[in-house]
DNA sequence: ATCCCCGTCATCCTTTCGGGTGATTTCGGG
DNA sequence: CCCGAAATCACCCGAAAGGATGACGGGGAT
């Protein structure tokens, strides 16, 4: 309610999991090794294979940490405008900002439109971006519009 | 100089530039072994540079692999104007860049997702604005889905 | 009367945008 | 071969936006 801000390492359970089980693989390339591997055969072979495997480990890691930027896709099936306008719990000035924003309108734009100050408007926007989890305009116009807030 | 330059084409280029590069690499790290350095230092240190530069490669390779599935593969449901494209005079680069700022993302984000420097983001950003006619990027992006442009 | 929500406004601070200018490289067409 | 378009990047500056916090009055609900 007050804070989401607080401290979230969305990265950090992956990277773990991905250190831990480099330094396994590491540990058995090693045993491997002692056991007679690179003995029998040319440390070409130890390297490619090192190569390999941390390429297709970082091709994952790659993937895996582009994946999250995406925006939720956020699947409303049902909810419409009043529905959906009661769920999120904005308030009507709030979806006029919301609607104002989402015609790209500066907040001074609002403001003047409104009769109201600049200031007013952003706090009302911050409570808007709050309410809708984002935390851009244009992220807010266009969730607005996904939910059926505004137009 | 040139190498950064394969970003442009991703094609042939690219394939050549981490082939010769991954070439030189193992070339270099051989050389430095028959030099004694694997004699002289544990094989663990070998190891792991191979699996360092081979993981940040691997990611490399990754996020650029899902650039292209980004870029090429897009069976839309909607048709985009192709008319209005030739019309505005917008390159596809600018439509790139169009469509991310439609999704919300800040030109820092949109930088790392194209891989390039947020000021290049900034300079297709203005020459998009400019050839649109709008100074925000609400306006770009509402404009934008209006001309059939992006999605 | 009291409490809480809403709307209003403010201040401080940081980040992001927008606009302008200049530069380099690559590539295709004349 | 030169020329221009496209793409890249850098630097600067001012404006806008965003985040955090505090305050205050009106109006319902308890």
């Amino acid at each position: 309610m007050t804070f989401r801000r607080a401290l979230h390492f969305p990265h950090l359970k992956p990277a773990l999991f991905y250190g831990l089980g480099g330094g396994l693989l590491i540990a058995l390339l090693r045993y491997i090794e002692y056991q007679h591997f690179v003995r029998a055969y040319p440390n070409e072979l130890y390297g490619g294979m090192l190569a390999l495997i941390f390429t297709v480990i970082g091709i994952h890691l790659g993937l895996r940490w582009t994946r999250r930027q995406e925006v939720a896709p956020e699947p409303r099936p049902f909810a419409t405008n009043p529905e959906a306008i009661r769920e999120i719990g904005i308030t009507p000035r709030e979806l006029e900002i919301l609607g104002l924003i989402a015609e790209g309108l500066s907040n001074r734009e609002i403001g003047e439109r409104l009769f109201v100050s600049e200031n007013t408007v952003k706090t009302h926007s911050s409570r808007v971006f709050e309410k809708l989890g984002v935390n851009r305009r244009v992220q807010a116009a266009q969730k607005g519009k996904d939910l059926g807030l505004i137009p």
